[in-house]
DNA sequence: GCGAATCACTTGTCCGAACAAGTCGATGAC
DNA sequence: GTCATCGACTTGTTCGGACAAGTGATTCGC
């Protein structure tokens, strides 16, 4: 963190955390705050406008801005990586690798991970757990040029995406995610030891490089109760969008 | 739209879906578009900002932006109104009201609406249908203030939100939402005309004025296969966030 | 007493400039 | 041929200013 208004902002962050401002209660005024931290408007515009993203405040052309919640749960540790995710919150993950191979690549396989149908990809199905109880059924396609370092893995890897970064100093930089529920089929139900037929929250997503070269897509399958997603949303920016079902 | 930022934003959406900029290659330099629109870098930086928090591009210090993908699916008709989503989509919302009645707001009730526990609420549930078909149960609560407002609506009445804003003049503005999947209850099933143990998505959520007022709580369940949601998310900033499953 | 107009204040938009930080291809040394 | 250096280019950060647009409380007229 080096960046002033990235400072201000989690200054403001923590102001709300600590109940400084109060939920429902006005933000102080942009001059005040440009004054207060002796920068410009436009760099506390830059901080607040950060705070409004994340849904922590609101903001009406004309009046002041107004608090609209504390995050109780820990905001950091997102989409990107479940080991991370998990030891910010305290638990300790688990990864295990239980089916992994090279196939030809699909016509879908292709068209996600840009690359021409029969190209070689790497097909890896996990099962990840939490604090010993297994949460989360994955399965991934890899990119041939990923496929080496993936396949140099240990099969008990914690951090698949640390691991990645700490081998070639790969980072997956953006993620397109859609979200479902679907019930668990044999595989499933007999790989999260849960019956057939329960309700899992599905994320399906494909991850990129900083230079939005496709790396892998996923198949991530939550037992139902384990893991939930937050997402705010305001009448400016609709961060998430409703699709209609299909498969 | 008439701000010039929000023009060259729809004007740069468009350009990538007609794949004049193609996906995995680069967007202009901010340079050559504010020459192109005759506005400044910053007008420029806002209108691409706001496509890189659609996850459309990606952008990094020193490179040029790349186009991440072209959005398939209609991005408009976010999570704000079910009906009105729905006639974006094409298709037709229906709404129905099964139960509704007031009682004293809950702990729970109070601590979501901002308000005394022990004050009145009402609480409404509807089933909502998608060309005749049901597929959502809707739990809602509001609060008082909103009550006589609420109740003065038909109970086939198809968009929720935009009859109380034609009606009072109500905005909603904010919304928190936790997502996650549980299984149909014996009331789920029996509304929804599915199995008991049928997997669900549910999407519970606050909404609030705009000047940050709590308007009413939600808890929605669609049932499998009908919907799903998408969220984007890149490196530096994550709308969406992960969290501990509990009730 | 009550509604309408007024007005100070706040946020939104846009400009132009300067410098820092990072990328990527070209150049050059070995 | 390979690798390090360099330099043009691009995006990130920050400043300061000006005006537009909207809010909310006060004032005023009736």
């Amino acid at each position: 963190m080096a960046a002033r208004h990235e400072e201000i902002a989690e200054a403001l962050r923590e102001a709300i955390d600590r109940g400084e401002y109060r939920v429902g209660g006005p933000l102080p005024t942009e001059t005040e705050l440009s004054a207060r931290y002796s920068v410009s408007r436009g760099t506390v515009r830059q901080a607040v406008a950060a705070l409004t993203a994340e849904g922590r405040i609101g903001s009406r052309q004309g009046a002041r801005r107004v608090v609209l919640g504390s995050r109780r749960s820990q905001s950091f540790a997102e989409l990107r990586s479940f080991a991370q995710w998990a030891r910010a919150m305290g638990r300790t993950a688990t990864g295990e690798v239980i089916q992994q191979f090279r196939r030809a690549a699909t016509v879908e396989d292709a068209e996600r991970l840009l690359v021409q149908p029969g190209e070689e990809v790497l097909q890896v199905l996990r099962v990840r757990g939490l604090d010993g109880e297994s949460v989360l059924l994955e399965r991934n396609v890899y990119a041939q040029w990923m496929a080496d370092a993936v396949e140099r893995l240990p099969a008990d890897c914690e951090s698949v995406v640390q691991a990645l970064y700490d081998d070639i100093g790969m980072i997956f930089a953006y993620g397109e995610h859609v979200i479902d529920a679907v019930a668990a089929g044999a595989e499933d139900a007999r790989l999260l030891a849960i019956r057939r037929g329960s309700p899992l929250l599905r994320i399906r997503r494909v991850t990129t490089t900083p230079a939005g070269r496709p790396i892998e897509w996923s198949d991530d399958r939550y037992v139902s109760g384990t893991v939930s997603f937050a997402v705010a949303n305001s009448i400016g920016s609709n961060p998430l969008a409703r699709q209609a079902g299909q498969a």
